[in-house]
DNA sequence: ATGTGC
């Protein structure tokens, strides 16, 4: 008998996998010392980097293979073996029975051509639309990219149940704009090196609990999480976090206002969380087992409270983060004395000095978004100005879409709870508004994008993106692969500075080895291909360009 | 993504 070519993956993230051939000599019985499960162990230790593998899953129906005749019935080319260091099955299992709520007909879309989309991204989002309860449609923005269990890159509209899983650890995770007064004379070329050497101070907690506590107090009265959550307060995070300091290289916004984005203006981008205290509260209200929440209940609405405490404590966070940044770049702004490390730390806290610097840093922010999170929203979106009729007669997906719940106990209901995960909103949730202007960041030195959604009858007034564009180029490669190909590709070669003959390429601040490899453009899609998506998906059209000078990750300050 | 997890 020849050999079994089969696809091993780790359970937890099944991203990780890899081929493998299993020898005819191998056999089916679990206990023998030449047992195919002992070979698929060892296999897992050494291709997917598992330390201590114990079991072992079929997918996509999750059977688990504990007995001979398990191994004999399944053990066939092409087969996908999950294997995990002891935890369940990750998944839905197919063929179990599904939830009463489940749309397995719900319409999925992918807003893709262009840009790359790996199959398991689409299956997760298939899946996921398909299986929990309540979705009523699905859409992959053309960043969409594989999760551990649910798609990034993705939006899930759902009926009546909200899922926080969906919005995963990092709720209110998202981006804002700010103007610098900064001349691009002074931040391009080479000057890029001098305002990343400014950039110090930035790493530690900011100042002490009862000032954060002030920073946090917002109109709902605080959002503070408590000392061990605030403490991260100000600070940018891991992962594909960053600060950015960009120049405008192109806009065509005609605006009238202040707040619009011209040409040559140095704009800073940040891009973080609600750090810890995001994970917390998807900690606390779900477990393995119970991962969706019907509306009403009093899990659901204390879950809405917290994620829309941490929401602000987020926005809070990238407010701070600016601050921060602003008071190492215009150090003779004496607005920004208060994000400044060198200041006594045990100033007594001056409630209005604090107000006064947040009212400042308003006036500067262009944008802020979302692009984790859930919300409550009007569906199918309303045209800006349409009589009830028009509506009705808008396209066949909005009708697919609204006839697929549409029973007698949901007829009243014309609202749905938009969950983004890695989707920027196309509209202020405060004013329900579209935004004038957002980022399409790329990675490093790739240009940011700026976007402006787009609404029209072609789209069913925003029901096809389902309100929601991309929020970044998207992974084209998991942080394992990335970490091992390019690490490879760049060895010996400083990629954090410009090369010798490259005046416009950005100084990256990255004292971690791997991230250095996991967050490298190669790492990333095309962001022109995603955002040439958008337009031809007819959900954004392109306004202009950024090109970061300086990226900031992380500094190991050991000062 | 993370005051994470063997």
């Amino acid at each position: 008998m020849p050999a079994t070519r089969v696809t091993i993956a780790s359970n937890a993230k099944q991203s990780q996998k890899a081929p493998l051939l299993i020898p005819a000599s191998a056999t089916t019985d679990p206990a023998a010392a030449s047992s195919i499960r002992e070979f698929v162990f060892k296999a897992a230790q050494s291709k997917l980097r598992l330390k201590k593998p114990t079991r072992i899953y079929v997918s996509p129906t999750g059977q688990e293979l504990l007995t001979e005749e398990d191994w004999k019935n399944n053990i066939k080319d092409d087969v996908i073996l999950l294997i995990s260091a002891g935890e369940e099955y990750v998944g839905a299992k197919k063929g179990s029975s599904s939830h009463v709520d489940a749309n397995p007909d719900c319409p999925v879309e992918v807003l893709a051509s262009k840009a790359p989309v790996e199959s398991l991204s689409v299956t997760q989002l298939t899946t996921t639309a398909h299986t929990l309860p309540g979705i009523v449609y699905a859409v992959g923005q053309p960043d969409l990219h594989p999760g551990t269990k649910f798609p990034i890159g993705a939006v899930f509209a759902s009926r009546k149940w909200i899922h926080p899983p969906l919005i995963g650890s990092d709720i209110g995770c998202g981006m804002a704009w700010y103007k610098t007064t900064l001349p691009r004379s002074q931040v391009d070329g080479d000057k890029g090196r001098k305002v990343a050497e400014k950039l110090r101070g930035l790493e530690g907690a900011w100042r002490t609990q009862a000032q954060r506590e002030v920073w946090l107090r917002n109109h709902d009265g605080s959002c503070s999480a408590g000392e061990q959550w605030d403490s991260a307060l100000g600070t940018i995070g891991a992962g594909n976090h960053f600060a950015e300091i960009q120049v405008v290289e192109k806009s065509s916004l005609v605006e009238d206002n202040e707040l619009g984005l011209r040409q040559d203006d140095v704009i800073l981008l940040v891009h973080s969380g609600s750090r810890g205290y995001g994970g917390s509260i998807l900690r606390k209200y779900t477990t393995d087992s119970h991962t969706s929440f019907e509306e009403g209940s009093p899990e659901a609405t204390e879950y809405m409270k917290e994620h829309d405490k941490a929401c602000q404590w987020a926005q809070a966070n990238r407010d701070l983060i600016a601050l921060r940044f602003l008071a190492c770049l215009e150090p003779g702004n004496e607005n920004w004395q208060l994000g400044s490390s060198t200041a006594e730390d045990t100033d007594d806290v001056d409630v209005a000095t604090v107000e006064q610097t947040k009212k400042t840093l308003g006036k500067r922010k262009v944008v802020d978004i979302w692009h984790n999170n859930v919300e409550r929203v009007d569906w199918p979106p309303a045209s800006p100005s349409s009589t009830k009729e028009e509506e009705d007669s808008l396209s066949t997906l909005a009708d697919a879409t609204t006839k697929l719940t549409f029973n007698d106990d949901t007829l009243q209901q014309e609202y749905v709870y938009i969950h983004r995960k890695g989707a920027a909103p196309t509209y202020n949730p405060n004013t329900q508004l579209p935004l004038h202007l957002l980022p399409l960041p790329g990675s490093r030195g790739t240009p940011t994008l700026i976007l402006k959604p787009t609404f029209s009858a072609s789209t069913s007034w925003g029901l096809l993106n389902a309100l929601s564009l991309a929020h970044g180029a998207g992974r084209a490669m998991s942080r394992a692969k990335a970490l091992s190909s390019l690490s490879q590709k760049y060895k010996g070669q400083n990629i954090l500075e410009p090369r010798a003959a490259d005046v416009e390429g950005t100084w990256v601040i990255c004292d971690e080895k791997d991230l250095v490899f996991e967050e490298a453009p190669d790492a990333y899609k095309d962001v022109e291909a995603v955002g040439q998506d958008l337009v031809d998906a007819g959900v954004a059209s392109i306004v202009g360009w950024c090109r970061a000078r300086v990226s900031y990750k992380v500094r190991n300050e050991a000062r």
